[in-house]
DNA sequence: CAGTGAGCGAGCTTCCGCTTGACTT
């Protein structure tokens, strides 16, 4: 027998709970997210008649809405999507494709997936809140217009294909900004100054209360101790604690696995939502850090059980987030005495990652006990501080975070001298704001309450395939840091050398997105300020409460914002591609001009006028259009370059290509790199050729008089007739192919495959 | 597989946020 009922949620991982909680009489749905949305091509906004937006049901829901329609028809309906401005939205769009009256059909919402919670929403309905739909849709529209508008400008001024958007323009505005912070940062140097004391046969290490400014007063420091006496002047004791952080969020949880499992961002959240999928954990997409009564309860109960009463204290976090919409729980177990879960080891892990924080925000803060030794000099003001950090009781640390070392310091007190055993001063240097990582720059989106977690992995995705960020693991430098030590009352000064600036998997912006976020900022600062969205959003609020309409809020923005699109396109492709001269070419005295060209960032000699055009060069390997010097550009313009002759007296050219720098003799060509097509000589050239003749010769085993050719190629023997290439299969010999089968082999392979090559 | 760069014209590209599978050489 048919149920009376329909309930209509968001995911069919939920639905398939909920209706265990429900019973026979609800059959439970889900709308799969959003269903209708304005079509993907157009902007589909009317902007005479009040910004009137045209929406259609989406190609992927045609489905999944004809057979909701079909469930309704004989049912009452309950929509139940989250309770946040985009649920609200999806439960009117509901009623508007199965044809229900928003007026009269039942809208219900829970926080938590619990079996109170639910039975508690269904004996509670209310109806669609049309002023929270209202500011979803002010939310819809005025992200159409700012990426619709804003977009197209790019494809004119900077490159076809291009994208910009509320929320992606400003992450590649955060890490351009970051890198130009690191590239013009300069180091400030100072000395530390650390030393070891002996007391009653025990070490005590311990560093000087303040950094010298240079070598020049480090040195007569290091002097003047030699005849100090050091005497303990106080020791103080300080009980300390330490709290566990709140159950996993989406940003926290993409954070954490970072660091701790090396995941990225989008990993995270396809593991997440396999254990999600499997009942393992709760929703993975959450900005909330509330966790429901019952859960609560059996986090208890374990914690006690485990670990014994004293480990147990019962939190509820606040979620401080800006902006956050708190429809779900935290990311946590489904059950607090699950230890293990997941299909695989990735899968295993990550599980245990969430357990492990959900279980220690419900326990005890760690205890310590700090000391703190302050050690005086005689004659001098500067003194030493030695710390020690001693764990008496271990709390949260037993599951989750706490593995530091003990630092015991030997029992000394006031008025106690100490023998000194070492005195370095090493020389240390500041350092820049980091690169951002895809978890670190979540972290500052979700600070500026930009963007949502069901975006954040897609957004990082966006911006790399755009062809604005590049994630890149970086070589960094060698320096020399400068250590003085105090041996037997002599200062002696050494070097060594350390690795400074290397990076790994860490968002580095390509020359387009420093020219493209420069554009914007230029002509759109407004929108790609990072408080747009948090002042965007007040309106949204005023507009929920039913304090604004969403058309005025709309056409007050719209006022400000079209115009700037209008006078962007009045910009010269030459100001948008940041054209830098950079100096003179020494022979021809024509400028040499670095800019971003449409096919990409380039240098160009001369100007282009009607009698004479301009040489072009690309960039040298690894270099950027902000910091290319002239010396660079001006090796770049000898290429092509004659290197030289073969043995048999062929000219050799040296160049850079699409694939990087090579070396090329009739119509052959090899690759050097790593080698630099300025600087290879001619015997390196002659070796790189004849080593390809040789590969070249391997390559093929047999030639028929037709022009069919039988070759080696890195999948294995095929034969080509230079059009068309054929596997041959694994148990045919090549070498003993005959022109027949040959020919049958070939007419029989599929035809060449056209891959569609995105650009780049 | 080893260029190109002006401007014209055709027709194309593009946003954010909510959900899963269907895909991959």
């Amino acid at each position: 027998m048919a149920s009376k009922n329909l309930v209509i949620v968001e995911s069919p991982a939920k639905a398939k709970t909920i209706e265990q909680y429900l019973g026979k009489d609800y059959e439970v749905r889900s709308s799969f997210g959003h269903i209708r949305d304005l079509p993907k091509k157009g902007l589909n906004i009317d902007i005479e008649h009040d910004f009137a937006p045209t929406y259609e049901v989406s190609a992927d829901k045609k489905k999944v809405v004809a057979e909701l329609k079909k469930a309704a028809a004989t049912r009452e309906v309950w929509l139940a999507s989250d309770e946040d401005r985009e649920g609200e939205a999806i439960a009117w769009h509901l009623t508007q494709a199965l044809k229900l009256d928003p007026a009269k059909t039942k809208r219900i919402v829970f926080h938590e997936i619990t079996k109170p919670a639910i039975e508690q929403a269904i004996v509670n309905p209310r109806v669609i809140d049309i002023n929270l739909v209202d500011a979803q849709q002010a939310r819809r529209v005025l992200d159409r217009l700012v990426g619709y508008e804003l977009s197209p400008v790019l494809w004119k001024k900077v490159r076809t294909g291009l994208s910009a958007g509320r929320v992606q323009s400003v992450a590649v505005r955060l890490i351009v900004e970051r890198e130009r912070e690191i590239r013009d940062f300069k180091p400030v140097v100072s000395f530390r100054v650390t030393a070891r004391f002996t007391v009653n046969g025990s070490e005590l290490p311990a560093e000087l209360n303040i950094k010298l400014a240079d070598k020049e007063a480090a040195r007569p420091f290091l002097e003047a101790c030699t005849g100090e006496t050091f005497t303990v002047s106080n020791v103080a004791k300080k009980p300390g604690t330490r709290s566990p952080s709140a159950p996993f969020t989406t940003s926290s949880l993409q954070q954490e696995a970072s660091r701790k499992l090396g995941f990225s961002v989008r990993q995270t959240m396809s593991l997440a939502q396999r254990l999600y999928e499997d009942g393992k954990i709760t929703y993975m997409r959450t900005d909330s850090t509330n966790v429901s009564a019952i859960a609560l309860d059996a986090t208890e109960k374990y914690i006690k059980q485990q670990f014994g009463e004293q480990y147990h204290k019962r939190r509820q976090y606040q979620t401080k987030t800006a902006g956050a919409q708190e429809a779900h729980e935290a990311i946590r177990p489904t059950d607090a005495s699950r230890l293990e879960a997941g299909a695989d080891s990735q899968q295993q892990k990550l599980y245990r990652l969430i357990w492990q924080r959900a279980v220690a925000s419900q326990m005890a803060e760690a205890k310590i006990d700090r000391t703190e030794i302050t050690i005086k000099l005689a004659n001098r003001s500067e003194f030493f501080v030695a710390k020690g950090e001693v764990l008496v009781f271990d709390g949260f640390f037993k599951v989750y975070g706490g593995n530091k070392d003990d630092v015991i310091l030997p029992d000394v007190k006031a008025g106690q001298t100490l023998e000194l055993r070492e005195l370095l001063a090493t020389e240390t240097f500041s350092r820049s704001g980091a690169r951002y990582s895809e978890a670190s720059l979540v972290k500052k989106l979700e600070e500026l309450g930009i963007g949502r977690p069901s975006t954040y992995a897609p957004t990082i995705s966006t911006i790399q395939t755009r062809g604005y960020i590049e994630k890149t693991d970086l070589e960094g430098e060698e320096r020399q840091v400068c250590v003085l030590s105090l041996d037997s009352k002599v200062v002696k000064e050494t070097t060594r050398s350390e690795i400074t600036g290397a990076d790994k998997n860490k968002l580095v912006p390509t020359d387009m997105a420093e020219v493209t976020t420069d554009f914007l900022v230029k002509y759109f600062g407004d929108i790609l300020d990072y408080d747009f969205t948090a002042n965007v959003e007040g309106d949204f609020d005023a507009i929920a409460e039913g304090k604004k309409q969403w058309p005025v809020m709309i056409k007050e923005f719209y006022k400000g914002f079209h115009p700037l699109v209008e006078k962007s396109e009045l910009a010269s492709r030459e100001e948008a591609s940041q054209a830098r001269e950079l100096g003179k070419d020494p022979v021809s005295g024509k400028p040499i001009i670095a800019r971003y060209g449409r096919y990409g960032a380039m240098l160009q000699r001369g100007e282009a006028t009607d009698e004479e055009k301009p040489d072009f060069a690309p960039l040298p390997e690894g270099s950027k259009l902000e910091t290319v010097t002239l010396d660079q550009a001006i090796e770049m313009f000898k290429l092509p370059r004659t290197v030289g002759k073969t043995a048999e007296g062929k000219e050799i050219l040296a160049d850079i290509g699409r694939f990087g720098p090579y070396i090329k003799v009739d119509k052959l060509f090899v690759s050097i790199k790593p080698l630099d097509p300025t600087t290879i000589t001619e015997s390196e050239a002659r070796e790189l050729y004849e080593a390809k003749l040789k590969k070249e010769a391997e390559k093929h085993i047999k030639e028929f008089d037709s022009g069919l050719k039988v070759l080696n190629g890195p999948y294995g023997p095929y034969i080509t007739d230079g059009k068309k290439n054929a596997r041959i299969p694994k148990t045919t010999d090549p070498v003993s192919l005959t022109e027949a089968e040959a020919k049958k082999i070939l007419a029989e392979a599929p035809a060449k495959k056209r891959f569609t090559r995105r650009k780049k």
